[in-house]
DNA sequence: GGATTTTGGTTTATATTGTAAACTAATTTA
DNA sequence: TAAATTAGTTTACAATATAAACCAAAATCC
């Protein structure tokens, strides 16, 4: 039997889980690619990257392109830490 | 770019999956083994036990060991196919 | 043999989350 | 110049997760 570690409930979220997924594999991403690639609302979005960005799992870059908001998000070392380590516990329960 | 799948919220929780994960394996646990193996409460499981069964994942029967209440849990069928379609899923964000 | 603890749970209250809807502000487009 | 689109943020509400409080029976202690 596999002891059941803790998952990072910051992590253990549909569409945080999937913007760490995308940020992992690209470093960087902006707003509007995350939300196509993942099918969020921009809410829901705007929120759940502020909560990755608090924990220190990623950073957010505020800019323009041209005369438009562009948010561009960054995966951080602690947060290629944190992903690693909850895939880990994860597979505890699934393999 | 993997198409990140929609994840059952029933199995998308960490005491939930773990008792799933345990279930897919032995077949059927008592409450105070899940318990144990899970490091939940007693409280917390016995809500979470009722919302799998409430959605047919697993059956529960009560009885009697001696005097005392025993508490089983099967995975059911429907049970065990949620587990490997939520697996499957995972993969996609975490492989 | 009465009080206390333990076992095996359930119920309930609360805190945390997740999410959509409503909103803002600037920018195109018609 | 009015309407629609873009790029988000804020906010309100519903759903979840969890621990604390509770219950009843059985076992243990004094």
């Amino acid at each position: 039997m596999p002891d059941f570690k803790h998952l990072d409930p910051l992590l253990h979220s549909q569409l945080r889980l999937a913007v760490m997924s995308i940020l992992v594999s690209v470093q960087s991403a902006e707003f509007v690619y995350l939300k196509e690639q993942t099918n969020a609302t921009a809410g829901n979005l705007s929120v759940q990257i502020e909560k990755l960005s608090a924990a220190g799992y990623i950073q957010v870059e505020k800019s323009f392109k041209g005369k438009r908001p562009l948010t561009t998000c960054f995966i951080t070392k602690q947060g290629i830490k944190a992903f690693e380590d909850y895939v880990k516990a994860l597979r505890g329960y699934i393999d």
